[in-house]
DNA sequence: GATTGATACAGGATTTTTCCTGTATTTACT
DNA sequence: AGTAAATACAGGAAAAATCCTGTATCAATC
């Protein structure tokens, strides 16, 4: 049976109590993990971590002081895109969530899993290459299908009337008004209308931001 | 003990055999399946069912003659949102897959899983509400990185030189084209050269179609 | 040394977009 | 009946976008 390969890990977390912690309950857990080194931000994280001692695995807080989760791991994915990184996090917001995984982190956990699941994560992660929970999963897919925020979706929807969100629609396109208000039969005249009453209502000075607008809050399906 | 509730199921399939063959292996792994009906593509289902035989989950096939799974789980989204559908396909293509986690399905198995499989995911529905496996997760999760079509994105960005990137950028804001020459050290004119270059290259005859060309191929975040 | 291609730029015209002010009609409310 | 709000529409003008043709520079290629 040969000798599992032992896994290198690195933490990146601004509490120093709940670094101690998580490195005693990893070795309790296995012993065939080591801890090359822990970081108390990403620029502690930048200056400590090199290509002699590149860890397999980073655990990464988000919020902290100085240099946060998400800039860490976008320079991670500039200079170290190979190394792997698990989120462990009290935030439990969608938004957080998703954002993460589109930076390509391989799990994400919440600071008061059971430590038993820690084990589970770093295992699927160095075997499956990612851990993804249920309750991430579920996260995820929902975002997916309110496009992003529901509640700003329903706000936007809800300051215009029906005759605007048409001329929204055809706005998103490469006809010109007229070709939009013979789609609509009514006077360019009248769209003009509709374009200023938008631009008012929505904050925006050209067709381009309209179109950048409705993509944004997914009234358009490209 | 309570008894427990008997799952109304129905399937839509345009294969018989298939359907049938499914059919028997629900029954055989448990007893409280009740299937309501069979359709064999989307305007059967809509055909069959009503208020009065309302299925619990659907197992939607997606390739179909007449109206196929896309369509119909369109239209149950409109007509019955509250029915749960598990996908049962053969396409383990990821943007199939993606498509129609955003049209809201709560399970995706391909037709060659284990029957038991089966079992897990319709308990998994009736009991957290969705079923995805660590494939489809991944496939998820690896679309939501590359924005969506890598290669068409590549192949975009292929298009076009550095200068040209640069103005697409900020082509897809509120800047005149004075402005953006302005911020590019260039003259208007050759601002112009761009545009028209950009109208060509990606296919596109106004500013509108160049920020929406640039969002639908992730060249500009939102 | 001539040619080709890419790049930056101009003049000038046309179309489209944007903006401002103002009117007629309808509906709803007091 | 009188008023207010919403809706469809106009005239007219300024700004921006679009389009076409043409030139100058530079670097690479033959």
């Amino acid at each position: 049976m040969p000798v599992p390969p032992t896994v290198k890990l690195a933490l990146v977390d601004d509490h120093t109590l709940f670094r101690k912690g998580l490195i005693s309950l990893i070795e309790m857990v296995s012993s065939n993990y080591t801890i090359v080194f822990e970081a108390d931000n990403g620029l502690d994280l930048q200056q400590k971590l090199n290509s002699d001692n590149q860890p397999d695995i980073i655990l990464m807080d988000i919020n902290m002081p100085g240099m946060d989760g998400f800039a860490s791991v976008q320079w991670l994915n500039e200079h170290f895109p190979l190394i792997k990184i698990l989120v462990v996090s009290m935030i439990e917001k969608e938004e957080t969530i998703v954002k993460m995984l589109k930076l390509g982190v391989k799990g994400y956990l919440c600071k008061d899993v059971e430590p038993k699941e820690l084990g589970e994560a770093l295992n699927a992660i160095m075997n499956k290459g990612f851990y993804y929970t249920d309750f991430i999963t579920g996260k995820l897919v929902h975002s997916l299908q309110n496009g992003q925020d529901a509640s700003a979706k329903a706000e936007a929807l809800n300051l215009m009337n029906d005759r605007e969100k048409v001329f929204l629609q055809l706005a998103c396109s490469e006809f010109t008004y007229n070709e939009i208000a013979a789609k609509m039969f009514l006077s360019p005249k009248t769209i003009d209308g509709y374009r200023n009453s938008l631009f008012e209502k929505l904050n925006v000075k050209s067709r381009v931001g309209l179109a950048l607008y409705a993509v944004k809050h997914g009234l358009v399906q490209l």
